[in-house]
This record gives structure tokens, C-alpha cells and sequence, in this order.
RNA sequence: GGCGCCGUAGCCAAGUGGUAAGGCAGAGGUCUGCAAAACCUUUAUUCAGCGGUUCGAAUCCGCUCGGCGCCUCCA
């Protein structure tokens, strides 16, 4: 079956293709540096990521863009307790950011686009939006005005025929005409940085920079959008609104949404001190691939509880998957003969495949490759694995690996290196030919020390690094 | 108050009408100089609970209980 998605807005799993060309333009809505990323913004850039390597498996060719979030209130209000410019302060938070994406191996979006660098489009798109009749001022500030755009409400599927009665309405915002109206531009005031633009004076609200980056480097028509669940309203309502009264065209045509991630079952907050960021959970000895596996195994759209218990699991699952990986590439095999295994790993690589191609089912996918595992194993143990099942089966870690990409250890820095490695394993076997067992449980302890795992097979010692 | 999601073994989790995937953890065993890895056996007659529809339901419907999200900045 073909590759489809969750359409949130359809409420419906649909077939995916590009509109043309075979080329995904896809717009993802990315980080906003007043401070460094949390665990629950990396399960969406995981997941962003999951979507670009399974969207290249298939054998679209990428144009992604994602933004940088750069002016915003949280990081006026930071910057301006530290007396730094804009840049100053949101400098470092940035580079952490591609910094961590670098650890969770997060492939770089094909243009990153910071809000700061495009002021004068958005205004000149607000400009237009007024032209078109979509916006009002009211003391220096410009807002878009939803009574003019009917179709609100499409994506989120909500109705606002009726009051928000219970809603929360900010009651601070009476120079609005609408509660659902919200802030293009926003006036200067005390203090606070502004650009010098057509429209005047100000700065952005953060809805437009979505719009006019994605339609200025995408086109009028995105193939993709994709969030966090959270993101769908206000936020990704109000780019449509923006975006489609510019254009006049359906701004996205497949709009896909992460849910949330839970920590220890409850939502991530700093009074509850489960708030954790990538740093910290490095910082206390966890491996970046445990997160990332962590992060990618549960579905996403399913609410994903963060602990870590599951972090040491998924460590675990993906030492048992590097150890199958070096039983393969290390084990003698016996002469090619019984097709019936290098069957089994094609018939595991067309499940996995397709569990992918159902809406990125991650958790199906893995199951493919594990029962595998296991089957294969269990022949491996029986001799009855032939060599000429070794390549079906690497290339089934291959694509496993292509997307989940877990199975390359991160190597730390001073690192012992192979030669070395090889020698003191070449020094071990003559000691245990020599029966001297206290000098070679003593070169695999040295080698365990530095991170290396020695384990003795019929065929000889093989390591790995952990 | 409105809208929506979820509840499957100790933990994570797939499965949405045809008789319970997978991972981790636990127990016992095989192999091993010792380890490690791997394998085998074992852990849900049952899918929050109660009713209903059906030849047949974890899967559909109703109610109840519990958890979560959005409606407000938020991945």
C-alpha cells in the first residue's frame, strides 16, 4: 500500500503524494530560542526528522524549511533582563539548539529561516493582507481580522458560532474588535526593539512568520505542515488565515501534528520539576541514541510518556540490535544453501516498510525487525544460517537504520582508537591460549574501562564500543 | 462549559470485527575458563468496568470510572 498520513485537516488517513515532481515542500514550525529546547520540543523534531529520512526512503526529493523563531515576547522580556540586543541573547540559544539537533542526529532541514531576517516581507504580506481588506490598526498595532476570513476554524475543527463560553478570553486585549483576531504587527513600545518598515514602525506577531517564509520559499501550496498537536490553534490557524486570503490557494495540503509528550506520566513543567532538557538528560550518563530511539518508537500521534526506565529499555533494545549487527558481519556462516532465511529477512524488510508507510507506525515497524532478529538468531545458534542471508539481513538494518539511525555509537572524545583496540584483543587471545585468565580478564576489564565491550564467540573475540 | 484523545501483562507498546505483535524487566535452563552475547521455557483464557449488537468484539454502540490534551504563550 502507498505511503498516506493523518490529515488533521481532513480528520482522515490519506494517501501522500507531492502536488509535482516528486519534490516534498514540506514547512515544519521550529524552535523559539529564549532558552534551550526541552525533551518534549525534541520528540517533534524527531519526529520531523522520522518524516524527512521515511519521505527520502520513498524516493521524494526534500525542500524543507523550518524556522527560527527570533522575536518574540519571551525573548524580548530575556533579553532585556540580561541588557543584551536580540542577537546577543538569541545567538547561543540557537547554536544549542543545532548543537543538540547534531546529538539526537537530526538531520538539517534543506533552509533554516529566522523571523529577523524577513521583517520587511512580513510587512510588506501585511501590507497586502490590508489592501485586501483583512486587517485593522488600532493604536499603532495591526490585526487580522477573522469576520473576514469564513473558513476559520477548518483546521482545528472548531465552531465559533456560539460565545467561548468558559474559555479563558484575555480580557486585557479590549482594543481588539474580536475575541479570534489576532496580532500581525505590534507597535513599539518602552523600550522594546522595532524595525523601521512600510507599515511603520514595530515588530512582528509571531503567526506571520510562518506564512510569508513558508509561501516565500515554498510556494503558494505546501505539500507538508507539520507541529506539535498545540500548534493547531491558534497558531496554524491563523498562518491559513494569513496565507490564504494572501494567495487565494490552500496554503497546505497535508497538515500532520505530534502529540505531546508526558514525563513520568504528567505534563512536563518546572513546578513539577520533570522539566527536563536534552543537556540534562545527557548529563546524567543516558546515551543520545536511547533518546532518540525512545523519542521514535512510540507512534506520533499517540502521547508519549517519558521516563527513565524506557530510556534505559530503549538502551537496551538497541545494544541487542548492534549485537545481531556484529554477529552478522563476525559470525562464519555456513555455505550458501537454504533460500528460505534471505526470504524472511526480504519478507521483515517489506513489513517494515509498510508499517512505516501506515502514518510512520514506528512501533510496527521495530516489531518487523525484532522478530526477525530473533528468528535469525536462533538459526545463527542452530548453524544453520547460511552466508547467503547475511546481505538480506544487513539490508534490512539498513533501512532500519537509515530512519531510526541507533545503531552507530556516539563516540566520546578521547576514545581509544581500533588499532589500539585490536592489539590489546590480539594480546588477550594469546593469554588465553596461554591459560593465563587473570591477564586476559584483566586486558577485557582495561578495555571495558574505556568503553569497549569484549565478548568471546566460537569464532574468535569480537568487541564493540558502548 | 465546549471540542477531542486515551485506558492492552511489572513498565513501554502494536493490533480497530475473526479469536492477543514486539521491546524492556523478572524467573528457570542451555552455552562459556569466567563473563558477555545469543537461544529455549515461563509471565494477559484476556484487552479499565458494566450492559448491548453480532455466528464471532480488545476492536462497533451505550453508560460508568480513570488519565490526558485543546479552547490562553507552548512541540
Amino acid at each position: 500500500m502507498a505511503l498516506r498520513f493523518f490529515n488533521t485537516l481532513t480528520q482522515r488517513v490519506e494517501e501522500f503524494s507531492p502536488v509535482r515532481d516528486n519534490t516534498v515542500r514540506m514547512y515544519t514550525c521550529g524552535p523559539t530560542v529564549y532558552s534551550y529546547a526541552h525533551i518534549g520540543n525534541f520528540r517533534a523534531f524527531t519526529f520531523y526528522d522520522l518524516l524527512r529520512r521515511w519521505l527520502r526512503a520513498r524516493g521524494f526529493t526534500l525542500e524543507h524549511v523550518m524556522n527560527i523563531t527570533d522575536v518574540e515576547d519571551k525573548i524580548i522580556r530575556g533579553a532585556m533582563a540580561e541588557g543584551k540586543t536580540l542577537d546577543q541573547y538569541t545567538a547561543g540559544y540557537t547554536q544549542a539548539f543545532l548543537d543538540d539537533c547534531a546529538v539526537l542526529r537530526l538531520e538539517p532541514p534543506e533552509r533554516l529561516v529566522r523571523a529577523t531576517e524577513h521583517i520587511q516581507e512580513m510587512a510588506r504580506s501585511i501590507r497586502e493582507l490590508g489592501e485586501k481588506g483583512y486587517t485593522y490598526r488600532s493604536e499603532g498595532s495591526v490585526y487580522y481580522r477573522i469576520a473576514r476570513f469564513p473558513e476559520y476554524g477548518k483546521l482545528s475543527h472548531k465552531n465559533f458560532s456560539g460565545i467561548l463560553a468558559g474559555a479563558r478570553v484575555d480580557v486585557d486585549e479590549y482594543d481588539k474588535d474580536d475575541a479570534r483576531d489576532f496580532v500581525l504587527w505590534k507597535a513599539p513600545k518602552n523600550g522594546e526593539p522595532f524595525w523601521e518598515t512600510e507599515i511603520g514602525p514595530g515588530r512582528p506577531g509571531w503567526h506571520i512568520e510562518c506564512s510569508v517564509m513558508a509561501i516565500q520559499y515554498l510556494g503558494q501550496t505546501l505539500d507538508i505542515h507539520a507541529g506539535g498537536i498545540d500548534l493547531t490553534f491558534p497558531h496554524h490557524e491563523n498562518e491559513i488565515a494569513q496565507a490564504e486570503a494572501l494567495t487565494g490557494q490552500p496554503f497546505a495540503r497535508f497538515w500532520l501534528h505530534t502529540e505531546f509528550l508526558l514525563v513520568e506520566g504528567q505534563k512536563m513543567s518546572k513546578s513539577l520539576g520533570n522539566f527536563h532538557t536534552l543537556r540534562d538528560i545527557l548529563g546524567r550518563g543516558y546515551q543520545p541514541e536511547a533518546v532518540r530511539y525512545l523519542l521514535a518508537s512510540v507512534p506520533y500521534r499517540k502521547q508519549l510518556n517519558f521516563t527513565f526506565d524506557g530510556l534505559k529499555s530503549a538502551a537496551a533494545a538497541i545494544e541487542r540490535l548492534r549485537s545481531f549487527k556484529l554477529r552478522l558481519e563476525t559470525a562464519r556462516m555456513p555455505a550458501p544453501g537454504d533460500p528460505s532465511m534471505a526470504a524472511r529477512a526480504r519478507q521483515a524488510l517489506a513489513v517494515f516498510e509498510s508499517a512505516l508507510d501506515d502514518d510512520l507506525n514506528t512501533a510496527e515497524a521495530l516489531a518487523a525487525v525484532f522478530e526477525f532478529v530473533r528468528e535469525a538468531n536462533t538459526r545463527m545458534d542452530a548453524g544453520e544460517f547460511p552466508s547467503s542471508a547475511v546481505p538480506p539481513s544487513l539490508a534490512l538494518l539498513d533501512r532500519f537504520d537509515s530512519v531510526f539511525d541507533v545503531l552507530r555509537p556516539a563516540l566520546s572524545q578521547g576514545a581509544i582508537g581500533d588499532a589500539e583496540i585490536q592489539a590489546l584483543v590480539a594480546e588477550r587471545a594469546q593469554a588465553k591460549k596461554a591459560r593465563d585468565f587473570a591477564r586476559a580478564d584483566q586486558i577485557r576489564q582495561q578495555l571495558l574501562d574505556q568503553g569497549v565491550v569484549l565478548e568471546d564467540t566460537k569464532d574468535g573475540a569480537r568487541w564493540k564500543r558502548k
